[in-house]
DNA sequence: AATGAATGAGGGTTCATTCAT
DNA sequence: GATGAATGAACCCTCATTCAT
């Protein structure tokens, strides 16, 4: 019987994969807010009905691509905290940034969403911890580095600072992805540099 | 007949920043990816065909308006520049800063603009010098203070923090305008105190 | 093994009546064209494909609610036409304004149904006796009370009035249903006093 | 200049009637409740969204529609009135009983939205000058026909009876228009009797 | 040059109904 | 027989843009 209940959750999550996946798909091809519940439907192989069962709108399916990403992201850096070397803020840096080299999308989300405001009060009540703990993370990085006054502080100015690296540098035209990541992981660098 | 032609095009000047301002007037009271041609025609006391007189469409005039407030933070900075007194790192993070926080609407486009990509050349090309001056400016600034090697990477990642800076604080949930303000302004400080 | 299938016919009545009488109470809650499928269900604690075992369509569905709502109400003029005293037309109009009043629902569906047409035949055929059967009882109400002439066009008259009189007031804006309980009593007894 | 003007309030005056009479049309041809904005658009000739220049919402144009019908009776009755000859409670019974059978569409929606409540007040507010001028009309005639006490409750009564006639036997199952038309008269003149 | 009515593609979303399990 | 996830057509409505005047 438990048997018979997992197995349907597990459908139920392959099916959400589903779905997500081919937005993930979609939003590498073009800015995700011009993305379409029909496109991602289509992507998905299931009919457009079917998203609204795994989600009330869209927007809790683009929050829900963010927070997936949010919580790899934490869970990346905490593999490498647990991997006993120290992780210095240069590589925490260079983590961040490569990260969102590598997903644009999740970089415009947040952007969309931390500007856009307007979300229901309860995203906000589910992003909070996830956020949190990223910035726990980085705050414990900085403090294993040797950073004593103001963790708090420097943590919220380094994690702003990288994320204003992509928002300035990520579409910069005329530059390839490489050349962007090159410019990106430098800046980012510059960065670690004058927090350390 | 000179005269004539100047006139005409006062006259169309004088238009265009009719639709400008009440664009911006509305971009204040929401996000100005909410606001509609016809609300800015009708606040600008023009029939909503006029605003393609001036402008090809809606994009165009947004990043009209993005430029023109990228022009007026190049004016403001100049203007300090001019004023004999050198003009610090931290005095320039705080200028940043403050106008961002009280532009909004600037910051939103910024964001909007530089990661949705897709912008005609054409737009890349009228922004170009634009953001150049700008990050001359801050170029200037960063070597008058001493900077002396690597001074371009440096303005990039000073200009790259504050932008990240608002991007990531500027709509903390349950956060007064007046608190977000002091706070980014503290982690503005932060930045330029690393940058000295 | 006729116990076998009664004990079966018996289930699905009984889950039937579950089915019916969930829906009844969300009718009393909205409007019954607004309820779904899916909340009645919810409601009965069965799957919503389980309503079409019972029901072709929602339809059909709303159409058995209607019909015992007519069926109670013969049951109800019955009992007191057996319970020997003469029942007056006095007591008819105001038994029937009174079930009206007290079961919105039978009244929003006879609106419905009798003016959106296109039912199909068979349900017609449903209707027909039950609603033959009212027709008859408030005939012999009439004959009782001394009418002699036009019986059954007199019948008639008074069914639509009375009905008339909820779709006329029962909605009355700004009034209390206790306020229009009590106009709509007063109009049916205008009304009996004029077929008397 | 006023000639302009008006020449353009008449030409937005002319399309409106084109939706409205393809929207009657269709009406016509099944419930008005089924009717879909493009259908409309398309009957007229027009766009989906040249509709919504007209009105704010399909309800917006459901309610002229019954606003419009609402004005034709009163304007009816008042040249009856004004003919002269005074106008018994038989000829009103008549009058009113042939309009509804002529446009059954009034009759549906009189039902749909008195029933249905929900209306905005803006709506109730729009609706009730003229439905109790009609109500003002029919007492007139009750006065002028030698009644004396309770006028105001016998119009109602008067009132809601007729409307009851066609809600209970409009949609007679296997009965002709013509049937139907002659069989609501002929109760109309039974509640005409019964009220002199 | 300015107007603003008309356009119509396209958006998100709903929900009665079906059907494989 | 019961389930309930999936369906997908259909809904209303918006709004950038066009173009006849």
């Amino acid at each position: 019987m438990t048997t018979f209940k997992e197995l349907k959750e597990k459908e139920r999550e392959a099916r959400r994969n589903l779905i997500i996946s081919a937005a993930q798909r979609l939003f590498s091809e073009k800015d995700f807010r011009k993305v379409t519940a029909r496109e991602i439907a289509k992507e998905a192989g299931v009919s457009s009905g079917t998203i609204y069962r795994y989600y009330k709108n869209m927007d809790e399916l683009f929050i829900d691509i963010f927070l997936s990403h949010a919580s790899e992201i934490n869970r990346l850096i905490e593999e490498e905290l647990a991997a006993s070397k120290p992780l210095s803020i240069h590589r925490y840096c260079e983590l961040h940034v490569h990260y969102l080299n590598e997903n644009m999308t999740f970089y415009q989300m947040m952007s969309h969403f931390m500007l856009g405001g307007g979300l229901p009060s309860e995203t906000s009540l589910k992003m909070d911890p996830i956020m949190r703990t990223w910035m726990n993370n980085l705050e414990r990085i900085l403090i294993r580095s040797g950073f004593r006054e103001d963790t708090r502080i420097a943590s919220h100015a380094i994690f702003a600072s990288l994320n204003g690296l992509m928002i300035s540098y990520a579409k910069y035209p005329g530059r390839s992805l490489e050349e962007i990541k090159k410019h990106t992981l430098k800046l980012a660098k510059t960065i670690a540099d004058r927090f350390c």
